[in-house]
RNA sequence: UCUUCCUUAGCUCAGUUGGUUAGAGCAUCUGACUGUUAAUCAGAGGGUCGUUGGUUCAAGUCCAACAGGAAGAG
């Protein structure tokens, strides 16, 4: 994997640039869809690639390890075959399951034992089981296994915590380095930053990942609760930290004008789960503003879902229409509000991209952040 | 024409021997959702208990008449 830096905004962090990777390039700033259980729910590969413009998509560790299971994923070639995306994938490690599991797991040094929201069964995740079940699914990015804290969290804990994350990624590094990839391709390890909301920490954190000289980094435990501002505050200050030359990858994050401001500190990649679960729950996201599509007052509304998005499938249908698959719980409903959210996620980071190489940057970013967050 | 039964929220229905502010599901409306256990979750609005009269300290509940509906008999 190659990062090159084609373009940096003078008045921001932000930049533009591409990651080649085996299975591609992938032009930063970059949203990657979530597919956890291997496919990005209510969306086909062919619409991901052809009408979204997907270039990177998101795979779970956890989910993908309980099911199908390595021994099928194996078989069938790793998880791009699997699926049939021949693009770029990134899996997360689990870390973040682990914590959202937190009724049913016990972290301990070695790892964490959790049970399958499944079947009940237990399991033991450790870094290095997770690097080799991220060796299996094959995936180009494959991310190290760290813990989540939650927020709000104490600072002793939180401070702990991050050192076990350093431990667990020392460890990680270590099994990455004495394993080969499975498939013929490159595969790269990205650690992760943690810290909780703790400046001292987040410090220390980013000053000891910068150090691993990893092929990316990424900001892990924001987006859990705490106030925007401070994750904001968090994100700049560890952007600040970890090295220019490497993709900078921002987990979990966001909303559309959480992701402009992102790209305005530095960061190169984002994921979230947002533009599809609240897109299934009637959330839309468009170049105007969010819409509730289930609001009576679209019931009339016969324009084009988002304007602003031009000549795109999703326009083929109106806001009127779309309403109506909602209140009729109709399928494509699912499936016409995920198209639109993650179209328009897309088409945001490619703008966001073209005007930081065209060095205007900065304003577009202010007035887009106002339009983005508007309610209609 | 007679007999029996029915009438409670937009819809389908609960509502005990009469006893606090008449409930549920669905529907409607409005929110929430940030490295997915989520086509999910939460909240709100909505009633002259068919009408009128009576019995009673107290009636959705008991009685009568009327209106509308269903079934049976002729």
């Amino acid at each position: 994997m190659k990062f090159e830096l084609i373009a940096q905004d003078a008045a921001t962090g932000a930049r533009a640039g591409i990651i080649h990777t085996d299975h591609g390039d992938i032009e930063t700033p970059i949203f990657m869809p979530v597919g956890t259980a291997g496919s990005v729910k209510a969306i086909s590969q062919q619409q991901l690639e052809q009408d979204i413009r997907a270039q990177i998509i998101l795979g779970n560790t956890y989910h993908l390890y309980l099911r199908p299971g390595l021994d099928i994923l194996e078989q069938s070639g790793g998880l791009h075959r699997f699926n049939h995306w021949s693009k770029p994938i990134l899996t997360d490690s689990g870390g973040f399951q682990v914590f959202s599991l937190s009724g049913n797991r016990k972290l301990k040094e070695e790892g964490a034992i959790f049970q399958s929201h499944i079947d009940g069964s237990r399991h033991l995740f450790t870094p290095e089981s997770v690097i080799d079940i991220q060796r299996s699914i094959g995936a180009d990015i494959i991310m190290a296994f760290d813990e989540c804290t939650p927020y709000p969290c104490d600072f002793e804990y939180a401070r702990k915590s991050m050192e076990r994350t350093h431990r667990w990624l020392e460890r990680c590094v270590t099994q990455f380095g004495a394993t080969q990839p499975k498939y013929g391709y490159h595969q790269s390890l990205f650690p992760i930053v943690q810290g909780s909301t703790f400046p001292e920490l987040r410090r220390i954190s980013a000053e000891f990942i910068a150090t691993q000289n990893a092929e990316g980094n990424a900001i892990g435990g924001v987006s859990v609760g705490e106030p925007e501002a401070l994750m904001y505050e968090i994100t700049e200050q560890v952007c600040a930290i970890l090295p220019e030359q490497k993709p900078r990858y921002l987990m979990g994050v966001g909303t559309p004008w959480n992701i402009l401001a992102g790209i305005g500190m530095g960061i190169d990649m984002f994921d979230c789960v947002m533009p599809t679960r609240n897109g299934r729950n009637g959330m839309l996201f468009t170049t105007g503003g969010v819409v509730n599509i289930k609001n009576k007052k679209w019931a009339t509304d016969f324009r084009p879902i988002d304007e602003g998005l031009g000549d795109h499938p999703v326009n083929y249908y109106t806001r009127a229409y779309l309403r109506h698959l909602f209140v009729a719980k109709e399928i494509l409903a699912l499936q016409l509000a995920s198209l639109q959210n993650l179209s328009f996620y897309l088409h945001l980071v490619k703008e966001a991209r073209q005007h930081i190489i065209d060095g205007d940057f900065s304003g577009w970013q202010r007035n887009m952040i106002e339009k983005v967050k508007s309610r209609n």
